[in-house]
DNA sequence: GAACACCGGTCGACGATGCCGACCGCGATG
DNA sequence: CATCGCGGTCGGCATCGTCGACCGGTGTTC
């Protein structure tokens, strides 16, 4: 594979460096985050202020992500086909479970949520779409890396962060709960990444039987977990059946 | 000021082409579309899809935009001044007036929408945050150009498309209904962009009383408006006392 | 209040770099 | 089985992006 265009290279970086600091940049830090000469770091950013990918405040000449971002960002749900097919099993499950719907895809290191169906009660919850979760500590995470050997290489070999007491956190309990998942076909994270928040999550698959992504069933420990501590199993029926359907959809039809 | 990235700008209208078209690229299409040659179309395209901007179909081998826009533009949602200081005051505004709340900021010749907050009622709703709304047919749209004379400026002289009977399409009466709006304070759009949907919106101003954004109330006809068929002044004070707030929140102390 | 440091932004010369069009292998198609 | 069109590669040429010095304004410090 031949190298890649350099300014546009620089350009992504520049990008997420606005995005992970949480203020505004300079032109004199981003120039100096990504080791660059300032002119260089100006023509980018002025470009991509033409285009809409960057925003100046007048005011202090600082730099922020623009809005464009977020209208190219809707066109990717829009022509996503993993989640306009799920879209109504999403539902389904949420209303039948009780609880709140993730649909998630591998992305970088971690899990990129693409749909969020809200606990269909009326307590007042924030949309996520867009947001990362962790692989190590999420049973979405867990899913998609029990079946895709590429996106556990790339993790490494921890220790990874422990959100809470018992976030798995060394590399030979994660494979052991991974080949669990393997065998079961269903994922569990109790607690693992908030106190208090339990999660159930199963493969989905294309057409060419490949994972694209998982749906998890994610609530209070009180509701997901029953009396014994363990995931009740009518909602591991549940997420698993949408799982299903949903791969189904996408043209898996063989099981 | 001088010439932008030749490579970057490139980039950028890919990424625009394959947000346009609601289906898959190929690399012939992509080029053929900006008048590129193959090869430099490719080389862009490669460059995009490492960066995670541009996806490919591993089958078809069609391009399709990248996952880490979403992630891209749920960062913009996360630093927007203006989103996060409205949020709490949207959510006010759309229990007081018991009905759909929009945020929106002016962006290319559209408005985008930044923050949705839905209907209080059990009903069936579509999240809209990241797409785009017509300048000319909303109420939204017409409260940004009515103090925007450059946005006003930017549209044109139309006629513009006509989504219902009672769109305006005419220069002369949009621009009528821009004096109006900026001598009133406030914009209304009764069944202007969808039958059966009316909606008022009022404008937010940053600490150097800028315009930066507006604040919208929307919702059905039958509720919005009283019997006389203007909108009830009740929400109009709702939507105004809502914008003012957020102003304030934004540094705009001096009314 | 003057010297200073630092900012965002500009400029022009240099040469690395991205652009182009011809070419390749493959799969679909008739 | 020949043909077409696809995505992808390659290498030479000159264009285009890069760099560091430089400018004007602003806030800071002594």
């Amino acid at each position: 594979m031949p190298g890649a265009i350099q300014s546009l290279s620089r350009a992504a970086a520049i990008l997420r460096l606005l995005a992970g600091g949480e203020r505004r940049l300079g032109l004199s830090e981003v120039a100096a985050g990504l080791g660059l000469a300032k002119g260089t770091a100006h023509g980018i950013l002025r470009t991509l202020q033409q285009e809409g990918f960057v925003e100046q405040d007048p005011e202090s000449g600082k730099y922020q992500l623009g809005a464009e971002l977020l209208r190219l960002g809707q066109s990717y749900l829009d022509v996503h086909e993993l989640r306009a097919r799920a879209l109504v099993w999403a539902d389904d499950l949420a209303r039948a479970a009780g609880e709140t719907v993730y649909l998630g895809v591998l992305h970088q290191r971690g899990v990129l949520v693409v749909h969020h169906v809200f606990r269909p009660d009326d307590s007042r919850q924030v949309l996520e779409v867009g947001s990362m979760q962790p692989l190590h500590a999420t049973a979405l995470g867990k899913v998609l890396l029990a079946y895709d050997p590429v996106a556990r290489g790339e993790l490494g070999d921890g220790p990874w962060e422990a959100f809470t007491a018992r976030t798995v956190t060394e590399p030979a309990a994660l494979d052991a709960q991974c080949a669990l998942v393997r065998e079961r076909g269903w994922a569990d994270a109790v607690e693992e990444t908030w106190e208090g928040v339990a999660s159930v999550a199963a493969l989905i698959r294309d057409r060419r039987r490949n994972p694209v992504g998982a749906v998890c069933a994610s609530g209070a420990v009180e509701t997901v977990c029953g009396p014994d501590g363990a995931v009740r199993p009518s909602l591991v029926a549940s997420v698993r059946t949408a799982a299903r359907a949903i791969s189904r959809d996408l043209g898996a039809h063989r099981f």
